[in-house]
DNA sequence: TCCTACAATGGACTCTGTCTAAGTCAAGTA
DNA sequence: TACTTGACTTAGACAGAGTCCATTGTAGGA
């Protein structure tokens, strides 16, 4: 997490008492927040902390590539601290609940030149949909 | 097409001119468009057509399994008439243009048991992106 | 310490989609 | 054909997520 804050220091960043507090709510695996939960978590540190302050922290977060939006559900966007090792999602189609998961081989591979009109790809994203195990119990 | 509404009167739908004109819009393949853009071009051959009336259809279709919500960007739903046949997504990155595409391969089997996490999986999108030759020429 | 460019703020605004109450009409019945 | 009825449509209010902007504040260099 320092590890992040000198990263960013590197880069220009001005040091603010609320980019601090975002980028420690974010800090840890297996955390996909959105941004309001985000703001919620930020402001119990610093309680007059703005929404836009947490969104534009956020997007040059994602500019910088040190976090990845995840969209699953068309709801509201989900933050992704986890963007040093690449991952895809399992999402629960029943509570939302997501999970890190890391398929064996490359997917890019399993699609063929003549599926590619011309495009040059650049990245894909794989989302698993299920059912979790506390919701198959319940 | 005309099988299509069959399908519909012969699952008890009501037949009316607002969902025959929502019904021909989608007709066609490679057609991603938002419910707006189908609002607009329902509304060219039935003015009055509400938005609401073209939510509440696309929302049926989708549950009958004629039609499927894609989301790739975030921004609007867009409603895709290949139901039928089982496809992915190629995106571009600039512009936003989306064709179907078929990787080879069943990408469920690259998801291990061991990380499944005790989830039934059941399904998996996958959307490719990259850049369009339109736009790379540009 | 002072300066100033960069950052934070709150509220208005946009976009997408949902909901509701009232009016309309498709299609079955006689 | 005319009647009836519940399914369907409508306009507009409402809500969630996110963006924009004018104003105010401040980090960090001189
Ligand atoms: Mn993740
Ligand atoms: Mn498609
Ligand atoms: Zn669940
Ligand atoms: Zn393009």
């Amino acid at each position: 997490m320092s590890d992040l804050l000198e990263r960013l220091r590197g880069r220009g960043w001005r040091m603010t008492a609320q980019r601090r507090v975002v980028a420690e709510v974010l800090d840890g695996d297996h955390v996909h927040l959105t941004a309001d939960e985000v703001h919620a978590r930020a402001a119990d540190k610093l309680p007059e902390i703005s929404r836009a302050t947490v969104y534009n922290t956020l997007g040059e977060l994602v500019s910088l590539g040190e976090i990845l939006e995840v969209s699953t559900d068309h709801r509201a966007k989900r933050y992704d601290p986890n963007a040093h090792r690449p991952h895809h999602h399992l999402v629960c189609a029943r509570c939302g609940a997501i999970r890190d998961v890391h398929p064996t081989g490359n997917p890019l591979t399993s699609l063929p030149d003549s599926e590619r009109f011309g495009f040059t790809v650049e990245g894909v994203e794989v989302t698993y949909r299920g059912v979790c195990p506390s919701c198959a119990a319940a």
